[in-house]
DNA sequence: TCTGGGGTCCTAGGACCC
DNA sequence: TCTGGGGTCCTAGGACCC
């Protein structure tokens, strides 16, 4: 019997996976380049009227407010919070520095999330002091580490003998944190924490598992391996009974290839009108093939969601002869299984993916073959009508000067918008460089006002 | 002003082939 | 005439994660 063993072949003998995950992220470095908001609640997210939260900072979390919750919500549980949109470069930048830095550690880095990665220690080349002293030493000089190459983000890090452990661990001392859990105090770390602890455990399998009678892990290491199946399926079941006792032998992987790609858009309010529904399909699949053909991939699955206006959500998919990264060829087969749904009710949301990837472009066998309806004969999407034309111009058309994007005047130097309306723009002139800036306003047309940086992406 | 966007993995049923 | 399994591919939906 292994059970009884310390040396379980299930997880490392010594504590060298090792978790990163950056504090309220997006918050942070939004903290970090708006100096007038450090200290104080700043919700990054969706700012339209269906937008939802990504991150919230920790002075707004102390309102209430959290991520995915609606931002209606969040603006009526603290209206004082800074509502920004994003500034993903921004975001895509410290991310890089950061894995760049934990590459430097060791070369298997397993990236999350632009904010999370997992680390092999134990292929550190030159570490040798796999101690609880040891790794906990390498973890507080990786979080001064991390403060210095992103100008000051903290981080909470966690190092145990598994991804599962390394991963609960740096959860413990949130923010700013660092905890190893020394090898064999697993099972005693685990059995007093609820089952919503175990990444997979949401809250249908939590449900199921309540209905059991379950609702720790100390109870779930009582239920036989053969009552998970039963309860929550033989994959998810099976997990489950080697989590509860901390088995986890998972690999830190550095490369995982993309299995979709996808794009998908919840507008301000429903559409009905199928001209342009599938005008709007038309301009996702050219944003997707985009990413696919900058990628060099291309794919043989097309996949098209639709969010009706009473939430429910349905895909179609068509599956092709060959890979493809060909807008036209895209847009057709998402168009056909568009037709395919009745979408009279009104739609909220629209959806675009691209799936069963390969790594490699074959010629355009089949832009062209018409097999799924045709087919305008050459260049372009089908031609639009004017008022499509314009409804298609008025759905998603960026605000000009969203909350938080980053702004240059001629005479007034950098600064971001603090908030825009009829036909006015107020910027805050302050960098992460500089103190706190004073509070100007211009016209939206004004020409000495630029956009500094892309503008944000979701 | 109810509920984002980009993903991954799993399940279950049917088609089809051997 | 009746009755097989197993494997693979495809599709739709759902749970979950950040």
């Amino acid at each position: 019997m292994v059970g009884a063993s310390p040396y379980d072949a299930r997880m490392r003998a010594e504590p060298t996976i090792l978790h990163v995950d950056l504090d309220a992220f997006f918050a942070a470095v939004e903290q970090r380049d708006k100096p007038s908001l450090q200290g104080k609640p700043v919700v990054v997210g969706g700012i339209g009227g269906r937008g939802v939260v990504a991150t919230a900072s920790y002075e707004a979390r102390a309102f209430g407010v959290h991520s995915a919750m609606p931002t209606a919500e969040a603006r009526r549980r603290c209206p004082n919070a800074a509502f920004l949109a994003g500034r993903f470069h921004a975001y895509r930048e410290a991310s890089r520095a950061v894995m760049e830095l934990l590459r430097s550690i060791s070369p298997l880095v397993e990236p999350l999330s632009l904010d999370e990665a997992f680390v092999d220690l134990a292929a550190a080349p030159g570490f040798t002091d796999y101690s609880v002293a040891g790794v906990s030493a390498l973890g507080l000089e990786l979080k001064d580490r991390v403060a210095e190459v992103t100008g000051g983000l903290t981080g909470s890090v966690g190092i145990g003998t598994s991804k599962f452990i390394a991963k609960i661990a740096s959860e413990l001392d949130k923010p700013n944190g660092m905890v190893v859990i020394a090898p064999g105090m697993e099972r005693d770390l685990l059995r007093p924490m609820q089952v919503t602890v175990i990444p997979g455990v949401g809250p249908a399998t939590a449900e199921n598992l309540r209905r059991i009678g379950v609702h720790t892990v100390a109870d779930l290491e009582e239920i036989s391996a053969e009552e998970l199946v039963r309860v929550v399926g033989k994959s998810h079941g099976r997990n489950l009974f080697q989590l509860a006792r901390a088995q986890d032998d998972r690999l830190v992987e550095p490369e995982r290839e993309a299995k979709s790609v996808s794009v998908e858009d919840t507008y301000e309010t429903d559409h009905v009108d199928r001209r342009l529904l599938a005008a709007l399909v038309d301009r996702q699949a050219a944003k997707v093939t985009e990413r696919l053909t900058k990628a060099r991939l291309s794919g043989r699955t097309v996949t098209l969601k639709v969010r009706l206006h009473d939430f429910s959500t349905h895909t179609r998919s068509a599956t092709l002869p060959g890979p493809t990264d060909d807008a036209r060829t895209v847009a057709r087969v998402a168009r056909t299984l568009l037709s395919e749904l009745d979408t009279s009710g009104g739609v909220r949301l629209l959806g675009v993916g691209v799936s069963s990837l390969a790594d490699w472009i074959q010629d355009d066998l089949f832009a062209d073959t018409g097999e799924f309806g045709d087919t305008e004969s050459i260049d372009g999407p089908e031609p639009l009508d004017a008022e499509t034309e314009n409804a298609l111009a008025s759905v998603g058309r960026r605000r000009a000067w969203l909350p938080g994007l980053d702004v240059t005047h001629d005479e007034h130097g950098q600064g971001w918008v603090w908030g825009s309306g009829r036909g006015v723009v107020t910027v805050r002139f302050e960098t992460a460089a500089s103190p706190t800036g004073r509070v100007l306003s211009f016209a939206a047309d004004d020409p000495a006002l630029h956009v500094l940086n892309p503008a944000p992406e979701t």
